[in-house]
DNA sequence: CACCAAACAGACAGGTCTGTCTGGTGTCAA
DNA sequence: TTGACACCAGACAGACCTGTCTGTTTGGTG
């Protein structure tokens, strides 16, 4: 087997652990497991990360970092500030459609770390945060007086369409979210 | 101590699953942990409920049957649809604010239990189409024809302001999805 | 070429998990 | 009063968990 390359290895536990703690949860899934999904001994993941902990904060921090650069691509797809708006609503539909709707995943990382002051919740409120604020300066540029308000219904209607799809294990939620958005910015 | 009379120690394993399942998530809890804070032998456990998997049923059954008597007091004080409607929303918010905002028990169960043909999922299924249904029915004595839509739009509300309330750790959510939700409703 | 850092291989410790089993004890009902 | 049954107490099995350690091998760099 080709040996990994010095400085691959955290590379390669980072995609195994996002692969394997998105699909199965977090806590259902040993370090054991990660390593050698990645073909990778523990050693390099305990020397790499440090802890389960830190692989964990560091899976989702590189799932926002992948977010963002969506975010980017949405903004370079579309000028129109509405049409950004819903883009946000399309690709968190896509997502979760291409990952077989088990939900968002900072939302399942919350359920399973129950307490806030967990580094793991940080990264969630920073993500859901910048999410937030992308959707609030689109809307500033339309009615600037209404924005903070649409951006806490946007969000709350993204939210609410990502959790129903999963109870309900299809996209339908996202049509019922999309439509009532374009009523709210129209 | 007193002793457990026969026939106790299921209804005081409940309880205890209940509390530390919700509060500390359901793979974090092991039944020797149940059982103690049950003040009862993990014996008397599998006597009972045969495996934690089937505890775990039992106890979202259990919560969704509390649920329902939530929803029938609602009925009980108000005549109004729409006023019922509202109460709902009301008593999500009461019921997530007395638990220090954990969010709903059965989203989290979710989170943990990714296949969809687990017998946890049946019982969140279950218990999510109840409550679509019971807005359902208020609705269609307002305007029959946009009752279904609405239903859909209500129930992402509902979820939406449960999750992100979890996030921003405090009720704020609510208010939103209250507000939109009697403009909705109007 | 020689060295170092990072990988490999895999044993190991100490703890926790679910689930089972044995044997004693209290309660209720017949 | 006696028998059945649900409980208690706690040991036990076997798997899995996180994290550490020893020693070896290899790729990249000076």
């Amino acid at each position: 087997m080709a040996r990994t390359r010095p400085g691959d290895a955290g590379a390669k536990l980072l995609k195994a652990a996002s692969t394997l703690f998105y699909r199965d949860g977090i806590h259902a899934v040993g370090v054991d497991t990660v390593a050698a999904e990645a073909g990778v001994t523990k050693a390099a993941l305990y020397g790499n990360f440090g802890s389960k902990s830190r692989l964990v904060v560091a899976y989702l921090r590189e799932r926002d970092r992948r977010w963002q650069e969506e975010i980017d691509r949405i903004t370079a797809a579309h000028a129109d500030p509405r049409e950004r708006v819903l883009a946000v609503f399309d690709a968190y539909e896509a997502w979760l459609s291409r990952d077989g709707y088990r939900g968002c995943a900072f939302l399942n990382a919350t359920s399973e770390f129950p307490d806030p002051a967990d580094p793991v919740r940080e990264v969630v409120r920073h993500h859901k945060t910048a999410l937030r604020g992308y959707l609030l300066a689109q809307l500033r540029r339309g009615e600037p007086g209404r924005a903070d308000t649409l951006a806490d219904e946007l969000m709350l209607l993204l939210e609410g369409a990502a959790v129903t799809s999963v109870v309900a294990q299809g996209p339908q939620p996202f049509d019922t979210a999309k439509r009532l958005a374009q009523t709210l910015i129209a």
